[in-house]
Parts: C-alpha cells; sequence; structure tokens
DNA sequence: AGGCGCATACGGGATTCCCCCAATAGCGTC
DNA sequence: GACGCTATTGGGGGAATCCCGTATGCGCCT
C-alpha cells in the first residue's frame, strides 16, 4: 500500500497541515495526525504534524502496517484512547521507538467512515498525566469528532474526481446477480430465480468481476459487501 | 457545555429514549431521533422522541422510504442541515406534514458508520429562526456528534452482542483460509501459500461452509464478512 | 445516424469446486 | 487412557464455474 504524504504536494493541501496545527493550538494538543484509507484505490493519503525525523523513521520501519492505534480504530466505531492499547506489544514497539521523538503516550484516534468504504483515522497526542489527559479529553472529544468529519469529508470530496474514475459502479442487473450469489444461489438457481439464461448469469458476473478488480466471485461478493453495494446474507 | 457521555452510561433498553432526552435537554432542542441500519439482519433499529401519532402517520405514509433527511445523511460522511434540502419536493411532502405534529424545519442528521456497512443516523430538530438555529448549531455541533458516534456503537455492540452468541466462531484455520480465499485466491493458491494440500484447504473451506451454514464459498465469503471475522479485500 | 453501454443468449474447453469416501497425528479434556 | 476436536493428507467423480469467443436487440446520448 502506497503512502502520499499530503504535506509535501504543492496544493491546496498545504492547508490541511496547518488546519492540524490550529486544532493542536485551540485545544492544548502536542500533536495530530490523519490518514485516510481508500479500499478502492489501496493507498493511504496522510498528513501529520509530527516531528519529520519520526515521520521517516515511522515509515521505515513500517509502522503504519503494525501500528495498533490504527489498526484497532479503523474497526471502531468510536474513539480509541490509547490507553486501552498499553498491553499490546506492537503497542509497546511503536511506543518505546516514537517516546524517542517526544511523543506522548496519552492519545486517541478518532475514525470517521464514509458511504463507499472509506476509512479517516485523526490522531491526536499530548504529553500529560492520565488524570490530566482524561479531563481534557472529556472537554474537547466533541470537538475532536467534528473536527475529524470534517476534516475526512474534505479529503474525500477532493479525491472524488480520482474515485469516480476509478471506482465504476455495477449495474443494476450485476448487483441482483451479485445478491444472489452472495445468498448462496448457484448461477443456475439465480438463472431460474431472474427467469434468464444461465449464460447470461454468468456473463453479469463476469462483468462484475472485472467492474471490482476481482479474480473470483468470492472476491467479487466480498468487495461489493464492502463497498455496501450489496448485503450479507 | 453539559455533555452527556453515552460509554459511561451502562444501557438497559429504555435507557436509550431518555439519553435523547437527555440530549434535548441539555442542548435547547425540540426532538430527537436515532435509526440504526443493520445491514447484515436487514432491520432498523430505531428511537424516537417524536410525538407517538407522528411517528404512527410516518410510518404509515412510508416516510421512512422517501425522508430525504435519511436518503441525503445515508450517503454523506458530515452531518446534513436540512435547510440544504429546502428545495427538494420530497422535503416538502414530509415536512408539510410534520408541521401539524410541532415539528420545526430547523433541524440536523449526523451520519456514523461502523466497519461492517452499518449506519446510524442521529437527528435533532429545534423550532426557532434560521439565525439561533445556526448559532445554535455551532455550538452543539461537536457534542451532538459525539453523542451520535456513542449512541450507533452502543446500539451495534449490543446487536453485534446477540449476533456472536448464535453463531458459533470458526477454527483460526478456517479464519485463515477464507480470508485468503475472500483476497481472491483459489484454493491450489491458499495451499501454496499456507504451504498444505489443496485438498486440505477445501477441508477447511468445507468445514467454515458448514459452520456459516452456507451453501457456497461465496456465501461464506459474504457471511464472514457480515460477522467481522474476516475483513474484505 | 452512429456509437456505446446494457441485457440477453449460446458453445467449447480448461479449470475449479464440491461431495462422497478414508486415514494419521497432535493436543487438550474428562 | 479414551474421547473429542482440529489439522493434515489423499482419491475419484460429477457438477459447477471460468475464460475464450460470437451475436442480437434495446435504449440513451451526441
Amino acid at each position: 500500500m502506497a503512502v502520499i504524504d499530503l504535506s509535501k504536494v504543492p496544493f491546496p493541501e498545504n492547508r490541511l497541515r496547518s488546519f492540524l496545527d490550529q486544532v493542536c493550538e485551540a485545544h492544548e494538543l502536542d500533536f495530530a495526525a490523519y490518514a485516510g484509507i481508500d479500499p478502492v484505490e489501496q493507498t493511504v493519503h496522510g498528513f501529520v504534524n509530527y516531528p519529520n525525523e519520526w515521520q521517516n523513521r515511522y515509515v521505515e520501519q513500517g509502522f503504519q502496517h503494525k501500528d495498533p492505534t490504527l489498526l484497532m480504530a479503523s474497526r471502531s466505531i468510536a474513539p480509541v484512547d490509547w490507553q486501552r492499547l498499553r498491553h499490546e506489544t506492537s503497542f509497546q514497539t511503536v511506543f518505546r521507538a516514537a517516546h524517542d521523538f517526544g511523543i506522548a503516550e496519552q492519545g486517541l484516534t478518532i475514525p470517521v467512515r464514509g458511504p463507499f468504504g472509506d476509512i479517516g483515522l485523526f490522531s491526536v497526542t499530548r504529553s500529560c498525566s492520565s488524570r490530566e489527559w482524561s479531563l481534557l479529553k472529556r472537554e474537547i472529544l466533541g470537538d475532536l469528532q467534528h473536527a475529524a468529519v470534517n476534516l475526512h469529508d474534505h479529503v474525500m470530496k477532493v479525491s472524488l474526481h480520482t474515485r469516480k474514475s476509478a471506482h465504476q459502479s455495477l449495474s443494476a442487473r450485476e448487483v441482483e446477480v451479485l445478491q444472489w450469489v452472495a445468498a448462496g444461489k448457484t448461477q443456475q438457481d439465480v438463472a431460474d430465480i431472474l427467469s434468464i439464461s444461465n449464460r447470461t448469469v454468468e456473463v453479469h458476473l463476469r462483468s462484475a468481476r472485472t467492474k471490482l478488480a476481482a479474480l473470483t466471485t468470492s472476491q467479487a461478493v466480498g468487495r461489493a459487501i464492502g463497498q455496501g453495494l450489496i448485503y450479507p446474507n
């Protein structure tokens, strides 16, 4: 998965970086970071506030693949406080390294999801005691949540044109067929249900696989569910 | 600024209703409503604050299928202010009817998405001028966002729990195989990847299908994703 | 009017999957 | 130690899928 650092892009995206600074300043935070995961393009758009040295180190070590804060938050609905991850070994690995760059263990990651399986992860950190942290958190969590949503909304709107070219949606018939297949029907079953030829069913499936860039029908079903095109059964 | 932290409230079912009341009271709102859409079970769990007469009317007329606030919010990342929907004919239809029940046109709907395609829609209304509304909105949007996330998180955790208890879980190996199949690998591919026989892969798949009560592997993949056992690729 | 996407239908051949069967070895539990 | 569960491996045969095509009609858009 390619990691694209938006802060180095000569676009108005540089405003995003300064937005992070504003958030930190307004809420007495040390650092903030955003990572937007685009499931279609398999890319991660990120921009952070952290020291450059730590950014480099982070990517060098491939921490984005094992960072428990990202893993946990990408499966969660609500914000994830890093304190709850203390006991995990991967947490130790990443944060022992982070400590050398002045990054504290107090922090949280807020996940935001869009309608196309896109995920935004907004993290903030602050060096302080646990007590202070929990007080501060209660006070600013609403604002952070709001900021996270706006951030992700903005980033996704920006990369909407990219998505449109890559994400061709399925035809109504293809969705219909795929939905039945996901419900455990064979091609012949679907043909009977829809009163069409089993050959035609196969054509629709083939087309759906192509559009979803799936090698097998099973993968196509998984992708379609992941993108909310069909519902699991 | 009063913040009701749902994460700390242990929820018996009927508390959800009173939580809506608390939100309204804390933020000077008239009504609040939550609708949780579970794509797996094809169900909608709703809690509202509205007058009972309006609830009945709403469902009678099938407004949930044309209500533009729900349609728009279910496609959006950020909160949707109802003012932006004024011009739509479906908005007129619904809100002309709503007006007779004392429900104002000032309102907004906050969408929240979970990792499995589940969507929560949290709506609040208030009878006031546009100016007042936009001022109030700016002040409480963060808290509302926070409340929406916690609400959805809680509802989904409850329904996930009931779901999990009903299903037997797969073995580690079965999950592993299924995850690779969902990634588009053939049985032989998986066999090579895991350095086992393709026959063994097939046995695991068969076992997984049986446990998931799936007729085909595609359905098993769909079910596994729907239950959060594996992740779409 | 022509181009394009979609839905429909058909075929042959290669591949894969699915289901029946049986067997061994490890690991934890009763 | 017997029992149960899991992981592993194997064969054979039939069914289904997948991939390579071709072809027609229909609607939409420029």
